[in-house]
DNA sequence: ACAGTATGGAGAT
DNA sequence: TCTCCCTACTGTG
């Protein structure tokens, strides 16, 4: 699930369960215990996603910095009761009357201070979930290398927040080739794409999902208009994980490689722009 | 039981 | 470009 979108949703979540509350912080699997004294009791001010980092802000100065990586999960929920037992490798666990937030797998957990985050901050590109974000930094970056426009969308000093599915998606959307050099891109492609990732990402911040499918998308934008939230069941993608398949716009045969160890899929139909 | 896979990224080579 | 890390789940023997 950890794309930026995912990353957005549960700060929110995290917001919204403990802001301005004092949790009991720990961490049941031990390998966060030093890490987790440092945040027990102190007030949980806020919780703030930049890209894929999530930023937890406690008081005395202690940030809480969290990046789930490849297949890390922070699950926030409510309940009544007693707490709920923590299942399987529990790194962190926040706690308080009625809510409880597990983190398991992370890339990344530590406690830091506001120096050490925004020297990290610093080093993302424009998140394109984030209102004051300069796509033009963005750009900076990608119309100046000679790597391949794949690789830069995945780049998270280039753009902060896509991951694999985005990309791959995005430049089906748009039509364009992902083993073009970054140099090679026209400025109208790179807007085009940003203003779709604005778009899309916050779809998936809606949904909780990665939606790429035009049809879904709207549906999604025009429900949540209207009542502020929408649901998709099955996201459909047009190129993501379909080797073999037609492309859904071309009839082409979708195309899988490796890029940069990860597996980018294209129509070499009709992905042929830059 | 073990291998393989996953929406990520750092560090060594 | 390779290697490793983190966890959970799926498929294979």
């Amino acid at each position: 699930m950890p794309e930026g979108h995912t990353i957005h949703r549960l700060a929110t979540a995290l917001d919204q369960a403990f802001a301005g509350a004092t949790p009991s912080v720990s961490s049941p699997q031990g390998r966060f215990a030093g890490g987790a004294a440092l945040l027990d009791g102190q007030v949980l001010e806020r919780a703030e996603a930049f890209g894929k980092h999530l930023v937890v802000t406690f008081g005395g100065e202690r940030l809480l910095n969290v990046h789930l990586g490849l297949i890390g999960k922070f699950g926030v929920q409510a309940y009544a009761g007693a707490a709920p037992p923590a299942v399987g490798a529990v790194r962190l666990r926040i706690l308080d009357k009625s809510h409880v937030a597990d983190l398991r797998g992370p890339n990344v957990c530590a406690v830091r201070t506001p120096e050490e985050v925004e020297a990290i901050i610093a080093r993302l590109g424009p998140d394109p979930l984030r209102a004051d974000a300069d796509p033009d930094r963005g750009w900076t970056r990608l119309s100046r290398s000679r790597r391949t426009v794949a690789e830069l969308l995945m780049d998270q000093t280039v753009v902060a927040g896509l991951g694999n599915i985005y990309r791959s998606e995005l430049l089906h959307r748009h039509r364009v080739n992902p083993l073009r050099e970054g140099r090679q891109v026209k400025a109208t492609t790179w807007t085009a794409i940003w203003e779709d990732a604005v778009r899309l990402l916050h779809v998936g911040v809606i949904t909780g999902r990665i939606v790429t499918e035009e049809e879904q998308v709207r549906r999604v934008e025009a429900t949540a208009a209207a009542t502020g939230t929408a649901l998709v069941e099955h996201p459909s993608y047009a190129v993501y994980k379909r080797t073999g398949q037609a492309c859904p716009r071309c009839g082409s045969r979708v195309r899988t490689q490796l890029v940069a160890g990860r597996n980018l899929y294209w129509c070499g139909g009709c992905q042929r722009r830059s």
